[in-house]
RNA sequence: GGCCUUAUCGUCUAACGGUUAGGACAUCGGCUUUUCAAGCCGGUAAUCUGGGUUCAAUUCCCAGUAGGGUCACCA
């Protein structure tokens, strides 16, 4: 079914009506991955017939939200190509040299009612609860159509359509499903239903990639099809992405979130094609962690899902955290200091945040929570906080006395975690127990109740500040 | 209401018609441990219901039920 010996052509075709969500650059990493697995083309096209619901700044932020994620496309608006111009307002002739086609097949008409006119028919059949048909109100002399007047498609044979999808198979449609859709509104732009199919037949995609919404008006596309005399292209129905409640098909009114505020709470891109790619499509494996060649590699249509999928943001920062641990040390660097005020832009500091984040906005919180404060301000603490448990201020005193005067005598160059925790352990095993020591060392090191080990602390802080904090306990604990 | 479509642990999912129905997230317990985090080990937990077909059904068929989509001069 699949044409092999043809070059694959897929394409990512936005509206710019406001922000993209997940579900539609989910959409977007599929077809590209398609057309990447196959070295095909992948196109991004700009939709932008219905000019009183487009907002300013959509196009850029397509743009810059699939160049974040690491979708790039071989021919775009921004970027042209072949098939030039990539916005459907610019490409107003093509519909009309095929809507001429069409009138001069008898395949088009002009509408001649309003739509206040229109409005009713709907209004009446809704009432009646069976489906609107305009083709029930078909005029039987229409007026010679005129660019200021809706231009309807005809459908002649009105019947039962089959065809074949990749992901759901055979599929068929009852007569009910066609109509004599809008190709032509009255402002001159083509509709969806119209635009598409022009422009995907000139742009030569060979296989079209979109949420199942458009299951049903697939009928209407076909019958478009056949009146042109154009051969079907393969079509490729997504799964919807279902909401958190796993009811609704996630979408801008039920809190669908701006793609690029996964930028913003600092996800890694290939953590999000991960999750993405996952919502929809599994490749069997028990492999969860994905990088993107990985992805596309494995990606197969086959394996898309046919019921919808949940949309789970505790996987998300999962997903997002095994990406996190995979990252090359100098890069982990780089993502974690650009969190980080300068003060704070310490080395051996990112180990300890990488381990204690999902994602790398976390580390606001822990600077707000004053999680990191010890490694740029003295702690302050009273000295109960010092003492384990029932441990008396005399004994603690003896065994920060003892840890310090050990710690003394280490060099600099061999301050390091696994010495002082070789020495720490063995004087914190002479005690009656362990938090006897190690608790007031820590928490002389720290001023926290939750914080890292005193080893690691001690070498982070280095010798000088160490000997410090543990002579400020000490002091504490004697007033 | 018409048409289309879907149904496996709480969630996401795996399983040529034959499996103790597998994995992951979450959750719970244990180990490790001064605390937190991380790590390791383990537990609880699912085939919507009813009929068929078959030696055998999560898997195929039908019905029911419950979801989803669509019925625009929106895409």
């Amino acid at each position: 079914m699949e044409n092999i010996n043809k070059k694959i052509v897929t394409r990512f075709a936005p509206s710019p009506t406001g922000f993209v969500h997940v579900g539609n650059i989910r959409t977007a990493l599929y077809a590209w991955a398609y057309a990447k697995k196959n070295n095909g083309t992948f196109i991004l096209r700009i939709e932008d017939t219905d000019k009183a619901r487009e907002v300013e700044g959509s196009i850029d932020h397509v743009v810059t939200s699939l160049k974040w994620i690491g979708i790039d496309w071989n021919e775009g608006p921004d970027i042209g190509g072949p098939n030039a111009p990539y916005k459907q307002s610019e490409r107003l002739d093509s519909y009309l040299r095929y809507a001429k086609i069409l009138l001069d097949k008898d395949y088009a008409y002009a509408d001649p009612y309003t739509e206040e006119e229109v409005e009713a028919f709907r209004k009446k059949a809704e009432e009646e609860k069976r489906p609107f048909l305009y083709r029930d109100h078909r005029p039987e002399n229409p007026p010679v159509w005129e660019p200021s007047m809706p231009l309807r498609f005809k459908v002649k044979d009105i019947k039962s359509y089959e065809w074949d999808d990749l992901v759901r198979g055979h599929l068929k449609a009852g007569a009910e499903a066609l109509d004599d859709f809008i190709l032509i509104k009255g402002d001159g732009y083509p509709t969806y239903n119209f635009a598409h199919i022009i422009d995907d037949l000139e742009m030569g995609v060979t296989h079209i990639m979109r949420g199942d919404e458009f299951i049903s008006s697939t009928p209407k596309f076909l019958s478009l099809y056949d009146a042109l005399e154009i051969k079907r292209p393969e079509f490729v129905m997504l799964p919807p992405i279902m909401g958190a409640d796993g009811k609704k098909k996630l979408g801008k009114r039920d809190g669908a979130k701006d793609f690029l505020e996964y930028r913003n709470e600092g996800y890694l891109p290939d953590a999000m094609i991960n999750f993405l790619a996952f919502i929809g499509w599994n490749p069997g494996g028990e492999k969860e962690v994905l990088t993107k060649e990985e992805f596309i590699e494995l990606f197969d249509i086959k394996q898309i899902h046919i019921s919808g999928g949940g949309y789970n943001e505790e996987k998300l920062d999962w997903i997002n955290k095994e990406h996190i641990k995979r990252l090359p040390a100098d890069l982990l660097e780089k993502h974690i200091f650009s969190w980080l005020p300068e003060e704070l832009q310490i080395k051996k500091i990112v180990p300890i945040i990488a381990e204690r984040i999902s994602k790398f906005g976390d580390i606001k919180d822990m600077i707000n929570n004053g999680e990191l404060d010890l490694f740029y301000k003295k702690p302050e603490y009273q000295k109960e906080k010092l003492l384990y448990k029932n441990t008396s201020i005399e004994k603690t005193l003896i065994n920060l006395k003892n840890v310090l005067l050990t710690l003394e005598s280490l060099n600099e160059d061999d301050f390091t975690k696994e010495n002082i925790k070789i020495i720490l352990i063995e004087i914190a095993d002479k005690a009656e127990s362990r938090g006897d020591v190690l608790h007031p060392v820590r928490f002389a090191l720290s001023g926290l109740d939750k914080s890292p080990d005193p080893f690691i602390l001690s070498e982070i802080l280095g010798k000088t500040e160490t000997i410090n904090r543990l002579n400020r306990a000490i002091e504490i604990l004697n007033l």
